[in-house]
DNA sequence: CACCAACGGAGCACGCTCCA
DNA sequence: TGGAGCGTGCTCCGTTGGTG
C-alpha cells in the first residue's frame, strides 16, 4: 500500500513497521495526525471496521466522519488526551461499530507519534476486537455477567446494584472496576448503547422517533429528545433528515422548503 | 381536531463522588 | 471498602408549533 500524506513522514516509524501490522489479520493499526486527521492505516482498519476498499476514501478524514457524534466525540476526547498531553492510552476497552453496523467490544492503545526531534505530530494506535485481546479478558470476564445483562436489557431500567450482584461484587467496587475498563460510569455507558441504538433505528427504519426513544429504554421521549440533542448536538429528526436525506424530502418537516 | 415532535419546569429517586 | 451527601437522571406534567 502507498502512503498518501506528506505528515506521514514527520513520523518515526519505519516502513518495515508499517509493512509488519499490514500482515496482523486481527489488529487494526492506524496513524493520525496532530488534528486527529487519519494519515494511515493497515487493511483490517480500513475493511473490518470501515468497510473502505480504497485508501483515499478514508485518509484526511476525522471521527466525525465515520462515526455518530456522541461516539466521535469521545474517540476526539481520547485522542487530543494523546496529542495535546501526550499521555497514552493502553488497552481502554470500548463498544464501536463494525462494518456489519453491529456493536463489538474493541480493546484500545494509543500512543504519541513523534517528529525525529521527539515533538508529537499526531498519534499510532491499535485496536482490536476483545476476542483476540487475550491479556485483557481476564478484566472483561469479570464484569462479562453485567456486560451481558446490559446487552439484553438495554431498553429496561438497568439498575447499578443489579449489575454489581450480576458479578457478585459491591456496588462500589463493581462501579470502581467498571470505570476503570471502560473509562466511564455504568449509566454513561448505558445511556452511549442507547443512543447508538437510537441512531441507528433513526438511520434504518422510519418508526416514530416516540417509538424509537421506546425501544432504546427511553421511557420518555421528551427526555430521549433532549439527551439525543444535549450529545448529538441536533434533535433526533435532524440526525434522521441527515442519515436518509432523499427518504427525509417527503416528510412534511421539509416540503415547507422552497 | 388528532397526531407528532420539540421544549420547559418541578420534584423524586438514585447514581456518583468524596472521604474516613 | 463502605457510607453519607450531593448532583442529576428520569418521570410526569403542560405548552407550542406544524401537518393532515
Amino acid at each position: 500500500m502507498t502512503l498518501v500524506s506528506p505528515a506521514l513522514d514527520q513520523i518515526r516509524l519505519d516502513v518495515s513497521t508499517r509493512q509488519l501490522f499490514e500482515l496482523l489479520p486481527d489488529v487494526s493499526f492506524f496513524i493520525k495526525d496532530k488534528a486527529g486527521r487519519l494519515i494511515h492505516c493497515n487493511e483490517v482498519h480500513r475493511r473490518g471496521i470501515f468497510r473502505y476498499g480504497n485508501a483515499d476514501d478514508l485518509y484526511g478524514k476525522a471521527n466525525h466522519d465515520f462515526f455518530p457524534n456522541a461516539l466521535a466525540n469521545s474517540f476526539a476526547e481520547d485522542d487530543q488526551r494523546v496529542i495535546r498531553d501526550g499521555e497514552s492510552i493502553v488497552e481502554q476497552c470500548e463498544l464501536n461499530i463494525t462494518s456489519a453496523g453491529s456493536l463489538s467490544w474493541f480493546c484500545t492503545t494509543k500512543v504519541p507519534a513523534r517528529d525525529c526531534h521527539g515533538k508529537i505530530v499526531g498519534l499510532v494506535g491499535i485496536s482490536r476486537r476483545l476476542e483476540a485481546a487475550d491479556h485483557r479478558i481476564g478484566d472483561f470476564e469479570l464484569l462479562s455477567a453485567a456486560l451481558d445483562h446490559i446487552q439484553k436489557n438495554f431498553s429496561q431500567q438497568i439498575r447499578v446494584q443489579t449489575l454489581a450482584a450480576a458479578c457478585q461484587l459491591t456496588e462500589a467496587t463493581f462501579r470502581r472496576e467498571f470505570e476503570k475498563l471502560f473509562r466511564m460510569t455504568p449509566l454513561q455507558f448505558i445511556l452511549r448503547l442507547r443512543l447508538h441504538e437510537a441512531c441507528l433505528r433513526l438511520s434504518a427504519n422510519s418508526d416514530s422517533i416516540g417509538d424509537i426513544a421506546y425501544q432504546c429504554g427511553f421511557d420518555d421521549q421528551n427526555y430521549f429528545a433532549r439527551f439525543f440533542k444535549r450529545t448529538m448536538n441536533m434533535t433526533p429528526s435532524e440526525f434522521r433528515a441527515r442519515q436518509n436525506p432523499r427518504q427525509d424530502s417527503t416528510r412534511p418537516e421539509n416540503r415547507s422548503e422552497k
